[in-house]
RNA sequence: GCGGGCGUGGCGGAAUGGUAGACGCCGGGGACUUAAAAUCCCCUGAGCUUUGCUCGUGCGGGUUCGAGUCCCGCCGCCCGCACCA
């Protein structure tokens, strides 16, 4: 019997180098065991890490630590997404190299996981700014290009005049770039683009067998994907020339009232050019503002060109033609036909501009000229004042107009999608520079694959803006591949979705001579269980999914998908602190560190007085709720904080951090290893009530663990612990102690492996099985049953199992309970569900 | 606006249509101690006329012997997308 108390501040360093001397957690890809790849979204390297990449990682690390005792042979692999912005950011701040800055705080952060214990394979580690890495990546960005899945297109990009340089549609914030403020303005730009949509389809259809992905990401993947299938058909203008429209409602051909063009459209500049109006108008348009709100109330606006459209199908009809501000150029063709009737954006319009709003769908034939009550009628229905069509299904109609369209020559069926093809573009320079060479006459070259990787220079000026590779005195001076004459080096650098879009299938296989083994890395694709962010719903995943499909089109690599299963896992969040400065009216708030809790409200440490508690929220740097993994581990231990993660809360919901949760979780560390120093081998006799729980618990905690409903195995974790806690001394005691240290060993590791030693077993816990569940202890031989009158509650009774339903009635009639509330009346009915409960209806 | 999700004690949350509130946290009471910490035990949804009864899973209806769970209609919160023709 041990008095003293588990240290985690010597143990748990002890339990992590005895793992690495052993080299327990490397993934043996030659193993006969059956594969388990188990992942989590690995981290940029920002620095420190925080909160959320503990909880992202205890989850992943539970699931493979419980695989490896259930004799998977497990792939749990970690890396840094290294290449990005932060980078530059931090050198023209500090004044430091990109490169250093990032290796520092990869070393940083490495230490940090090592702290919590991960039992993760370290010698697959990768950092995406390594040229061992982004060398390969440029060898697969190659053959892509050699495949037709690269290109070079003119297109409109987001330049910031001050930074010098290209932004992301997310970095720029009510039209001006999020780090200058300044105005952002269009600009065409040659830039390099993967072919994603040659795979549309194929992303879609793929959805489907992605049973094990939550509904939700499939959806949102869905939705940006976008597909539509309608009718691109063109209106004789009358000034001779013709506009292309597009429509996914061909069947209100017939209500059409008017044609609009987006303000870029080239029908709108033509008329602008001689028109003062029109232009203004055109200015106008472009400079509406971005936001959601904006664009929410944005009244809808139009300038009527003059010039007229003749409606296909009834050539005596001129349809007025306007520039409309909410038709978007880049969709479909940038022009629509309108129906008002039937679209409730055309609706507004027609209602502002006195427009006529035919209807030309009714819900039944004789409502053909049912008034509109205020907006669009966009649900099915039956064709009306539609001439041939009349009576049609909506259905129908689409399919009889698109074929008329295409026989008749005026148009035809055509599918459209929102997916844009990726423009992987960059003017920046830490990121993995594009393989190619620009050379007067022969053009765009790749670089031969012996000349890879084509690697950042090291001496580069950051402190400017603009793109540093463009301004470096000699980087991009080179030659020609094929000509051997003087040639420019491209000076983009790849987006670093391109270096997260593989890194799953280096981490499967890291040949040095090329980018991975095809048989080594689909041996242990798809990745089993990926774990992450929410946030990545769309475009990782979107990118990483083309990425797999690019690699089985050019024959490199035969999965189809990349990752069988997802799991987005919720924030950690926590109450705020603040005050209120009366002077001058701003809000200072305070880390958790600095306030004391006091039951109802909380003081701050240094003055005593109160501080106003609010809400939990997702922790952040500006509300200063965050807590530092490295503090909480020192206080606590590495597995009471991967206690506390794994706790409460699902995981795929938010869990707040309390301060008063994270000391439950150490004490129950302390409860476990008093539990374990009591652990006999020698005690005798049987408990037969505890042994079934034991048993149980194992089945229901693997359960549990394989849904990563880890909330749930922690409950029945601390259940049985008080049922042994509650038990006299027996073998079954004994057995059950062993269980629960085997139980908790994917989730404290550490206690586990101390505890291990102090029940004189050898070995490492880490190469120890998941404990046998003995399946004749799983059922209960007494159950306790309900004894309902009218559906409510009047007794239980506890009886053997599977006792016979007359059995059972005749033992719930007998209860004096139940004979209380029958008080004599006629009994109508007995519902007898068997091992459940009887109800006796009067 | 469209799409999705969620509403259960003071809090995080359990609950194949079958005993609502498992488990944890907070709180209260007690034991041990000179005292404290640690530990252990008990109580802890609300109300009441307290051997027990009534009410109770956002609100209002419904289906059912029986509804947190299924159906219809509301309300509230959260997330995603968005003039996508």
């Amino acid at each position: 019997m041990s008095e003293t108390r588990f240290d985690p501040s010597q143990a748990d360093g002890r339990w992590q180098r005895a793992w690495d001397e052993k080299d327990c957690f490397r993934a043996d890809s030659a193993s006969d065991k059956p594969k388990s790849y188990v992942l989590e979204m690995f981290p940029y390297p920002s620095g420190r890490i925080h909160i959320g990449h503990v909880r992202n990682y205890t989850m992943g690390d539970v699931l493979a630590r419980y695989k490896r005792m259930r004799g998977h042979e497990v792939l749990h692999p970690m890396g840094w997404d290294a290449f990005g912005m932060p980078a530059e950011n931090a050198a023209m701040e500090k004044k430091v190299h990109p490169g250093e800055w990032t290796y520092q705080n990869i070393d940083n952060m490495k230490a940090q996981l090592k702290r919590l214990g991960f039992a993760l394979d370290w010698s697959r580690e990768v950092a995406t700014c390594d040229p061992a890495y982004y060398g390969h990546e440029q060898a697969l960005f190659i053959d892509f290009y050699e495949s037709g899945l690269v290109y070079r297109k003119e297109s409109a990009v987001n330049w910031d005049p001050v930074d010098q340089t290209v932004l992301a549609n997310e970095q720029v914030i009510d039209g001006r770039g999020w780090r200058s403020g300044a105005l952002v303005e269009k600009r065409k730009l040659s830039q390099w683009f993967l072919k994603i949509t040659h795979f549309a389809q194929d992303l879609l259809d793929g959805l489907e067998g992605l049973e094990n992905w939550p509904e939700k990401v499939r959806l949102m993947q869905e939705n940006w994907i976008g597909k539509s299938s309608g009718l691109q058909f063109r209106f004789a203008l009358s000034d001779g020339d013709s506009v292309e429209v597009y429509s996914t409602r061909p069947d209100t051909i017939f209500g059409a009232s008017f044609v609009a063009v987006a303000a870029d459209h080239p029908i709108a500049q033509k008329v602008a050019e001689g028109n003062a109006g029109a232009q203004a108008f055109i200015e106008q348009c472009r400079a509406g503002g971005t936001t959601a709100e904006e664009l929410e109330t944005a009244e809808k606006l139009g300038f009527d060109t003059g010039l007229t459209a003749q409606h296909p199908l009834e050539p005596a009809r001129q349809l007025p033609v306007y520039i409309a501000n909410f038709v978007l150029m880049d969709y479909g063709t940038g022009a629509v036909m309108a129906v008002p009737g039937h679209d409730q954006r055309d609706f507004e319009f027609a209602t502002k501009y006195g427009l006529p709003i035919p209807r030309v769908v009714a819900p039944t034939v004789e409502e053909a000229d049912k008034p509109f009550e205020g907006e669009a009628e966009s649900g099915d229905g039956v064709l009306v004042n539609s001439g041939p069509l009349d009576g049609m299904s909506v259905a129908e109609a689409k399919a009889l107009v698109i074929a008329r369209a295409e026989s008749e020559g005026w148009g035809e069926g055509k599918t459209v999608w929102r997916l844009r093809d990726w423009g992987v573009s960059r003017q920046r320079y830490w990121g993995t520079p594009i393989p190619f060479i620009h050379c007067e006459s022969c053009g765009v070259v790749p670089v031969p694959k012996d000349q890879l990787p084509v690697t950042l220079p090291e001496d580069v000026d950051i402190s400017t803006p603009g793109n540093p590779l463009e301004r470096h005195p000699t980087w991009k001076h080179t030659t020609c591949p094929q000509c051997g004459a003087k040639a420019l080096r491209e000076t983009d650098t790849l987006d670093t979705f391109a270096d997260s879009s593989w890194y799953f299938i280096r981490f499967a296989s890291q040949p040095a001579d090329k980018p991975f083994d095809p048989a080594e890395a689909a041996a242990w694709l798809p990745v089993d269980q990926y774990i992450g962010g929410i946030e990545h719903a769309i475009l990782h995943l979107l990118y990483a999914r083309f990425w797999t499909r690019a690699l089985k089109y050019i024959g490199q690599l035969d999965v189809a998908e990349p990752f069988a299963q997802l799991f987005t896992q919720g924030m950690v969040t926590h109450e705020t602190y603040s005050r209120k400065e009366a002077k001058s009216g701003q809000t200072i708030y305070y880390n958790p560190a600095e306030v004391n809790r006091t039951g109802e409200g909380a003081v701050l440490k240094v003055d005593g007085d109160p501080v106003d508690v609010g809400r939990v929220i997702k922790m952040s740097k500006s509300k200063k709720n965050v807590v530092d993994p490295d503090e909480i581990i020192d206080s606590y231990g590495a597995d009471a904080v991967r206690w506390f993660m794994l706790s409460d809360s699902p995981p795929e919901r938010d869990l707040p951090w309390s301060e008063a949760g994270i000391e439950g979780c150490a004490r129950f560390v302390q409860r476990l290893w008093r539990l374990f120093g009591q652990y006999d081998p020698a005690a005798e006799g049987d408990d037969k009530v505890l042994a079934r729980k034991t048993h149980q618990t194992i089945a229901a905690v693997a359960e549990d663990i394989e849904a990563l409903s880890f909330n749930k195995a922690v409950a029945r974790i601390y259940e049985l612990a008080g049922a042994v806690e509650k038990a006299s001394p027996s073998a079954s005691r004994s057995e059950a102690i062993r269980a629960i240290l085997l139980l908790i060993a994917p989730m404290m590791p550490h206690l586990a492996e101390e505890g291990w030693v102090s029940m004189q077993e050898s070995g490492l816990v880490a190469e120890t099985a998941w404990p046998a569940v003995d399946e004749n202890l799983l059922v209960d031989d007494e159950v306790t049953i309900a004894v309902q009158v009218k559906g409510k509650l009047r007794d239980t009774l506890t009886v053997a199992k599977g006792l016979p339903k007359d059995e059972l009635e005749a033992l719930a009639l007998e209860s004096e309970k139940v004979q209380r509330f029958l008080d004599g009346a006629d009994i109508r009915k007995v519902i007898v569900v068997p091992d459940r409960l009887v109800n006796i209806v009067i």
